[in-house]
RNA sequence: GGGCCUGUAGCUCAAUUGGUUAGAGCAGAGCGCUCAUAACGCUUUGGUUGCGGGUUCAAGUCCUGCCGGGCCUACCA
């Protein structure tokens, strides 16, 4: 048995996230999270809310709430959103939370006693009427290279050019508008990542079975320019985790926080501590997971998110693990995804475009909509999501190939035999033949689950339900019914089990109806099936089930239109 | 501007890393079956691999030039 730890990106808290976020970093954790766990292997599961930065603050605002407060509530939604998705966190934490202030003041002071970090006194704008500093996206202005009127003070959206807050033409606050701006000067931290870099680039190097999505983009930072540059690690806001050394005060820092990207990694690790805590466990037994010093070293890590994560994750969160010299657990694997488009464009939470998650579970179970993200995960390039692609894939992949071949099973075997499990006959060679053929694909699954192949997993699977409808074509327990009765008890037994083994292996991507197949089975026999020919015979004679109500229903070209009506503006 | 990724059947994607005749699913066509959610199974149509050059015994794969799509470019997170 291993030991598998798992973290996916944590979602931002300004929010509800659009179905792009789940299918990039959290659902593919989960499905790997099912499998491992499936397995037998001993899986830590971690997610968070991630919490600090200006755009909490503003949505506080303008939700007109206390940002802690606005935190709390989101975090709640979120949470319920996962759990209504089946996401299995063995805990949802929160970047706020005590452990991660301790752990983010703790590994800052472990880096300024290894000599990096550095003071740096810089200019900044402040806006007087918002009583803040502004980032320089928050600020607006005439582009001096083109004259568009929208220009944010890192870079012309209208002709691409780099900028300085400095370079615009009448600039103003993006949050209120204020034109009562000034240059202050402030002083901040600076990780030096710059020192770090050949440790980074070695460990990178050695990571050879990585994608090249994720190694190209490191490997980027790394090497251009002056290579990799030092990073500010602090920021002039109210929310977020005062700047510390360790327990003791940071002179010349009071007032500060840390910077939301270097806060919200740790995370990672102390929401394993919160785990800990709300378990009623103590530190030892989240430090086999995280101290290589304390049991990690066994431990396989690994990490999901979207494409524009990569950089934190192989830079800034690493150069903090190296750099505070102690022997924290490294990620093993980095499993990175590309973006899901919509109807022709991108998903946009500011905008308001798209499928938002909390819609999507109020039109379908969360089933349909993991079965097709995950089916159409954006690995190798981004993907495309349209009603009618996801209409025709899940009536025909969840309702027709599976949901009927259950239905088809269940009701056959009522009819003839009652609702118990049929006694008589033996296996014949188009069994064997069927035992052979799904023994050799359910060994491609599990090749491709432990890839973490997400698209192929997804396949693999499917063509597993279809040799259950293949079978059943070519066995016609219909037709053997009315000469050998007792064969056609075999047959049905078989497909009785075969509900109960699909059952089984499509548990990390469709979990509830997975459990109602079980209950249908009226079994908890969820065991992994090493031995096929064994995991047929789970279900002995006698044995009763029900049959299930329709396990997928499909989805009308009506639902369809109004859906694609429905969703083709903004979000209120 | 710079860097990276990408373009394969009407649609969504493969192709064991340069190796026979480029494969699946869906959609389309035909046949079969009648247990089942008008479901299932079998057969089948469909490709100048974006375009043009080049390297090689051999190119979807490598090089090069165009054309298109996307991401990143370090203070949004």
């Amino acid at each position: 048995m291993a030991r598998i730890l798992i973290t996916s990106a944590l979602p931002y808290i300004n929010g509800i996230k659009h179905l792009g976020n789940l299918v990039g970093s959290q659902l593919p954790a989960d499905l790997f999270a099912r499998y491992m766990r499936g397995r037998g292997h001993e899986v830590l599961f971690l997610c968070a809310t991630d919490e600090h930065g200006t755009p909490a603050e503003l949505a506080a605002a303008k939700a007109g709430q206390p940002v802690a407060e606005y935190c709390a509530r989101m975090h709640e939604v979120q949470g319920d959103i996962a759990r209504r998705f089946g996401l299995s966190f063995d805990h949802f934490g929160r970047s706020s939370s005590k452990q991660n202030h301790r752990l983010t003041q703790h590994l800052a002071g472990k880096l300024a006693e290894n000599g990096l970090i550095r003071e740096v006194s810089e200019e900044q704008v402040y806006s007087n009427a918002d009583g803040r500093f502004l980032p320089d996206r928050y600020i607006e202005g005439t582009c001096p290279n083109c004259g568009y009127d929208k220009a944010r003070g890192d870079q012309c959206e209208n002709c691409t050019k780099q900028l300085d807050p400095t370079d615009l033409i009448d600039p103003r606050s993006a949050i209120s508008g204020s034109t009562d701006l000034e240059v202050r000067e402030t002083k901040h931290l600076f990780l030096r990542q710059s020192a770090l870099k050949d440790d980074l680039d070695k460990w990178i190097d050695s990571k050879a079975d990585w994608p090249i999505l994720t190694t190209s983009i490191a490997k980027k930072w790394l090497h251009d320019g002056d290579g990799l540059q030092d990073r500010g690690i602090t920021r002039d806001l109210d929310w977020g985790i005062p700047v510390k050394r360790g327990t003791e005060d940071w002179p010349g820092m009071e007032g500060k926080v840390f910077y939301v990207w270097f806060d919200a990694p740790i995370e990672y690790i102390a929401c394993a501590a919160e785990w800990a805590e709300a378990n009623g466990l103590d530190d030892a037994a989240w430090e086999r997971w995280w101290r290589t010093d304390k049991g990690a070293e066994d431990v396989r890590y690994v990490q999901f998110m979207g494409k524009d994560n990569v950089p934190f994750h192989t830079l800034s969160f690493p150069a903090t693990m190296i750099g505070s010299g102690e022997p924290w657990k490294m990620v093993d694997h980095l499993k990175s995804f590309n973006y899901l488009n919509f109807e022709g464009g991108q998903f946009s939470t500011s905008q308001g475009r798209g499928v938002f998650q909390d819609q999507a579970l109020d039109i379908l179970p969360a089933d349909y909509w993991r079965w097709w993200l995950l089916s159409h995960a954006p690995e190798s390039s981004d993907s495309e999501f349209t009603w009618e692609n996801f209409q025709v894939a899940v009536n025909k992949d969840l309702a027709d190939v599976l949901g009927n071949f259950v239905s088809r099973v269940t009701k056959f075997c009522r009819s003839k035999f009652g609702e118990t499990v049929p006694q008589g006959g033996a296996h014949g060679d188009a069994e064997t033949a069927l035992i052979a053929g799904l023994t050799t694909r359910i060994r491609a699954y599990e090749r491709h689950m432990q890839d973490m192949e997400v698209r192929k997993s997804a396949s693999e699977l499917r063509a597993i339900w279809v040799a259950g409808n293949e079978y059943l074509q070519s066995a016609a327990p219909w037709a053997t019914f009315k000469e050998d009765p007792e064969k056609a008890a075999m047959q049905v037994r078989l497909g009785l089990n075969l509900i109960r083994l699909y059952a089984v292996l499509s548990a990390p991507f469709i979990p509830d109806a997975s459990a109602r197949m079980l209950a249908a089975m009226q079994t908890d026999d969820s065991g992994w099936p090493d031995d096929v020919a064994g995991a047929l015979e789970a279900l002995q004679p006698g044995h009763a089930f029900e049959v299930p109500d329709v396990l997928f229903a499909k989805i009308t070209d009506a639902q369809r239109e109004d859906w694609q009506e429905r969703f083709s503006g903004r979000r209120a």
